[in-house]
RNA sequence: GGCGGCGUAGCCAAGUGGCCAAGGCAGAGGUCUGCAAAACCUUUAUUCAGCGGUUCGAAUCCGCUCGCCGCCUCCA
């Protein structure tokens, strides 16, 4: 399997540290701000990644962060979560969870499968302390009126990811550099607070607060080793975040940090990238209320990781079309799940077979769900047309497999849709037009379809039964 | 200014040296249908921003030009 490592920017076999085990760190968000489509892209990414090494048969361990400490918005040393705090008129804690919560129910919704560990950076302060505590000790930090900043001239590989030169750093910076760092390119590894910070701990060099980059450095060897299989996040967070990471971790244990850097690209809308920063977001909150969670994933998976992604309506509504189509495949082949599969010399084991070869050469989420379609055209001739029940079965077993538990296509109809009053009024309507039909009385039947549409509601006449369904969007 | 990347049909998007350039959506024609919708079948880029070069052979490698983006400040 090959996995394109931003570390030596090209496609390398993929190797874990100790198989069967693979300890995989994502960076996760920071809990002040609804999530967008460019955090779906991100974790939808990297929980096709987990899901397919799984699927591959390694002993994953999946460990996303949450920032809810906060990191510095500006001089005064305000960060993001105390300013929503006083904007929210809410207790910073209360803000983190608030959000944290909104996180994990629009992931949820994307069906990413939560993280085997998801830690809070609040929650590891101690850690954080001791790995500062290690690096001062080793000579690679210095303390300067109660800040601690990781001294970048006793770590020769700085840049290494990011292919940046120490000396070209400082031409193009665009804030200004704090006094008392030695080196215009240190970073600061623990920052003091003045009494008007809230969000402020004890520590040995006066009360204070973490600097940006540690929380992921401890989180990640606390819970998967000092040396680690995957680490994962935005490409727009490799310098300087990931690049401080490496510095500090491999300063304080001496061994490599991270053996494959996995990089997502942009979602781009209006021809520039989304971000909070820029204005130019849309939540996923905001988008689920126009489209199905899965055509967002769907969306999603159409694209490579590393490619950028170019976000609007028309192709989130080509999404959901594509998606309706792969649906309603799947219920069809549904009827053929129980049947004798034993027995099956089928054509989909090369289906298989080429979706695994997308997913092994750098997880090519759109190669393997273009299988997906060809099997929509193959089951058509091999399974429906010669109602071919062992074929059928083992198609409907694969389509699972690939759709469902790797690429985590949930095709289970959503709450509120099935059972409850408005869907029985709308099964007894349909049911009433088929009676219209069947004494050829088409204006009235016509009328109740006229009527449901008008609501969003198709009705489609099948064979024998008709159906009703909402329309997207 | 430094570093990195992109430009493939109306839209989205794979492909990075060699069968007719994946796939989705939209479009066109057809089958089915009371009419629709859906489904299914067929079809849609002699061409990959432009110009040169390397090669038996390039969308894919090299050079130049044009256009665009990301990072260098928090960001998925």
């Amino acid at each position: 399997m090959q996995v394109f490592n931003t570390l030596s920017k090209r496609k390398e076999e993929f190797v874990p540290l100790h198989p069967p085990f693979v300890g995989i760190y994502v960076c996760g968000p920071t809990v002040y701000d609804d999530p967008h489509l460019g955090h779906g892209k991100s974790y939808v990414s990297f929980d096709v990644v987990v899901r397919f090494l799984r699927a591959k048969g390694y002993k994953v361990r999946y460990v996303q962060n949450i920032t809810d400490v906060g990191h510095l918005l500006d001089e005064d040393g305000e960060d993001r979560v105390i300013k929503k705090a006083r904007l929210e008129k809410l207790e910073p804690v209360e803000i983190a969870q608030k959000y944290e919560v909104r996180f994990f129910r629009d992931m949820d919704r994307l069906n990413c499968l939560r993280p085997d560990i998801s830690c809070r950076a609040s929650g590891h302060l101690i850690e954080m302390m001791e790995l500062v505590s290690e690096l001062l000790k080793r000579g690679h930090a210095y303390e300067v009126n109660g800040n601690v900043y990781f001294d970048i001239s006793t770590f020769p590989d700085y840049g290494k990811l990011s292919r940046r030169k120490v000396e070209e750093l400082r031409k193009g910076s665009r804030v200004e550099v704090a006094e008392d760092k030695r080196h215009p390119a240190d970073f600061a590894l623990w920052k003091r607070a003045d009494e008007r910070h809230i969000m402020k701990w004890p520590s040995p060099w006066g009360a204070g607060f973490p600097g940006w980059h540690l929380e992921c450095s401890s989180m990640a060897m606390k819970y998967l080793g000092e040396s680690i299989d995957i680490h994962g996040g935005g490409i727009d967070n490799q310098f300087p975040h990931h690049e401080c990471e490496i510095a500090q971790s491999e300063s304080a244990t001496g061994k490599p940090f991270v053996k494959y850097w996995m990089h997502n690209n942009m979602v781009v809308m209006d021809e520039k990238k989304m971000s909070k920063s820029l204005g130019n977001f849309v939540t996923l909150d905001q988008l689920f209320r126009q489209y199905d969670p899965m055509t967002v994933r769907f969306f999603i998976l159409q694209g490579h990781y590393r490619s950028p992604q170019e976000f609007s309506d028309e192709a989130l509504q080509a999404a959901g079309r594509g998606l309706d189509r792969l649906a309603r495949f799947r219920e069809e082949l549904l009827s053929f799940r129980n049947a004798d599969e034993a027995v099956a010399r089928s054509p989909f084991k090369e289906h298989k077979e080429r979706f695994y070869r997308a997913m092994e050469d750098d997880f090519n989420t759109a190669a393997a769900l273009s299988v997906l379609f060809d099997m929509i055209r193959d089951v058509q001739e091999h399974v429906f047309s010669s109602n071919n029940a062992s074929a059928g079965a083992f198609a409907c077993a694969v389509f699972e497999e690939l759709a469902e538990s790797i690429l985590g296509l949930s095709f289970e109809k959503t709450a509120g849709s099935q059972g409850d009053d408005v869907s029985c009024l709308l099964d007894y309507l349909v049911e009433m037009r088929r009676m219209f039909r069947e004494r050829k009385q088409w204006e009235l039947a016509d009328q109740i379809r006229n009527r449901l549409e008008k609501i969003g509601v198709v009705v489609e006449d099948g064979q024998t039964v008709s159906r009703w369904r909402k329309k997207q969007s």
